[in-house]
RNA sequence: GCCCCGCUAGCUCAGUGGAUAGAGCAUCUGUCUUCUAAACAGAGGGUCGGGGGUUCGAAUCCCUCGCGGGGCACCA
């Protein structure tokens, strides 16, 4: 890419004068104002220590000594800063390379990686608040196979623990048109469950308890599980596995990571109960219970277990798992096992965003209200979709930055349904795709290859310009697993594309189609490449790329 | 009390230590006989929460205070 090569030629001049070693970050960016180009470096400033010398002289001498490869850019100084501007040429030539899934990097080599997301206890149907977790692990997980990894995509189902038990006693409860008993689910959607039992598991309520409730509760969270697989489906979501917790415990993966931290001293017992703790660690605030005094393990030891699962028996090298804020304090105890196990934490890589609280009322007056699914109250991630539409949903949460909290307010969301800025990057794309049939349908022989240098309009290299842009998003995106770029990037490209357009309109001969097949041609070739980017973006967004709307 | 996230335009948010801090929405003014106006052109709007510090240079790094959110279980 072309960030790069600026980079490399950039060093190989700083090297030219005579500077060894270890180099400063030359502070290669996006210059930010037009007059300065399209990258610029601080070189000089940065140099200007180490060479003792002025920042101006060191950026004009490196401007000077600056080869471009293919006269793909020029460096010019100003000040202590080196400015490079793409060159038309460049632009040009890029333009009628770019190919579909243009941007696309082998930066993992084919790195086995496992990307868990989304898993949410399956004790109710997904709420607003899952959604954010669901589409950022989703389009985590597009990036990392769009730059060369091998991705396995996991849900894990907590199905063994004290939340179920309390969601499968709820399921009883409504059997037998009781309240559910504290601490129980509240929602309307555990008198369904309870209905559908009925239904599917004759005699289920002549059962005793002690009977009915485990095959309730399992029959309940299956249900949630088809119900989650259906919704994540509709925002395009798939995975590769449903990971149940009790497999752990049936493998013997459970059983095998206690003995081995028995082994290492990291378990020692205390009123009853087996705790996890570092061997020198006598203190009682770093210790974390492993198995209760009543012989059940907690969802600790099942971690422990199914890190050995994904690190040993699935080899995995590295695991990404996207948590909720709720979950944070959780982190340095997962990080502390695999350490533990034997593992290395590193490689454990887990990704925390922000809660989406909810609020109520009229819009923008509402006040705020802490989703609970246990107390049946929320806005179900279905009726989302079923307002807005899965591309404004999945736009509307990849557009923030995981570290923001999102207070969302449903009457607000739908209201700008129809001014999401999802719509703007669509019609971009719907408008190329278009004007390119109208194109076919005006000219019936179109030449079969596009002489490029007939783009010479500032509004169209300005496109090409973005396309160039597109790998560098890519690339960081990946690094930083922040697709929150993606929006942001596709909505500068589609803005250099609705303008190309307006160009058109404002003044006829500027339009694509015009009586000159090839000067048509070129612009076609044009079109091509921003529709193909475009598409390539949205994909990874989950964000349907729609022929006209 | 301790830990994590946030505080940037009226609102919602971008912003790898660099030059004049940006976008969308909202407000106001223009542009459709035309390849799609779900668009384009333009205007107004900022003590980057407060205060210190580091640096040639701080919205960005450090310290501190304030406000908001989250967490500190034999819940997950």
């Amino acid at each position: 890419m072309v960030r790069d090569a600026i980079h490399r030629a950039l060093v190989d001049a700083v090297r030219g004068l005579g500077v060894d070693g270890e180099l400063p970050d030359l502070e290669l960016g996006r210059a930010k104002v037009p007059a300065h180009g399209d990258y610029a470096s601080s070189a000089g400033m940065k140099l200007a220590r180490v060479l003792r010398r002025r920042p101006d002289e060191i950026a004009g001498e490196l401007s000077s000594k600056i080869v471009a490869p293919d006269g793909a850019f020029t460096a010019e100084a100003a000040g202590g800063y080196v400015n490079f501007r793409l060159t038309d040429d460049w632009l040009r030539r890029l333009v009628a390379d770019v190919h579909p899934g243009y941007g696309a990097r082998d930066l993992g080599h084919g790195e086995r990686l496992q990307v868990e997301f989304g898993s949410i206890n399956p004790t109710g149907p997904l709420h607003i608040g899952h959604g954010r977790g669901v589409t950022l692990g989703d389009s985590i997980a597009r990036l990392l196979v769009f730059t060369g990894h091998s991705v396995h995509r996991e849900y894990y189902v907590n199905s063994d623990n004290t939340q179920t038990r309390r969601f499968g006693a709820s399921v009883y409860a409504r059997l037998h048109d009781m309240e559910p008993p504290e601490g129980g689910y509240l929602g309307d959607y555990v008198k369904e469950v309870a209905e559908m039992a009925r239904r599917d598991l004759p005699g289920i309520d002549r059962e005793p308890e002690e009977v009915a409730e485990p095959r309730l509760r399992r029959y309940a969270m299956e249900k949630v599980i088809e119900q989650i697989r259906a919704s994540v489906a509709r925002l395009g979501v798939r995975y590769d596995e449903w990971f149940w917790e009790d497999s752990i415990w049936q493998s013997g993966l459970g059983k095998q990571a206690i003995d081995r931290l028995r082994e290492s001293g990291h378990l020692r017992e205390r009123d009853g109960a087996l705790w996890f703790g570092e061997p020198d660690d006598e203190g009682e605030e770093e210790q974390r219970v492993v198995i209760r005094a009543n012989g059940q393990p907690t969802y600790f030891a099942s971690d422990l277990g199914y890190l050995l699962s994904r690190f040993e028996q699935r080899t995995f090298n590295r695991v990404i798992e996207v948590w909720a804020a709720d979950h944070h304090g959780y982190v340095p105890r997962m990080k502390a096992a695999a350490a533990a196990l034997g593992l290395d934490p590193e490689k454990l890589v887990i990704i925390i965003h922000q809660l989406v609280n909810l609020k109520e009322g009229a819009p923008r007056s509402g006040q705020k209200v802490k989703m609970s699914k246990r107390a049946g109250r929320f806005v179900t991630l279905d009726e989302l979709i079923d307002r807005v539409g899965s591309d404004a949903v999945r736009y509307f949460y990849l557009l923030r930055s995981p570290d923001t909290t999102i207070e969302f307010d449903l009457e607000l969301a739908v209201t700008q349904g129809n001014e999401n800025p999802v719509y703007y990057a669509q019609y971009a794309h719907a408008r190329l795709a278009n004007v390119e049939s109208a194109a076919r349908e005006r000219h019936a022989n179109l030449p079969a290859s596009a002489d490029v240098s007939l783009l010479t309009q500032p509004w169209e290299l300005d496109v090409a310009r973005q396309l160039a842009f597109w790998p560098d998003v890519v690339e960081d995106s990946t690094r930083l697993l922040e697709p929150h770029r993606i929006p942001y990037y596709v909505h500068d490209l589609a803005t250099s594309v609705h303008r190309f357009y307006h160009a058109g309109n404002a003044q006829s001969e500027h339009r694509v189609v015009v009586d000159d097949v090839t000067l048509t041609r070129a612009r076609l070739e044009l079109c091509r490449a921003a529709r193909h980017t475009l598409k390539t973006a949205l994909d990874l967004m989950g964000v349907s790329a729609p022929e006209r709307m």
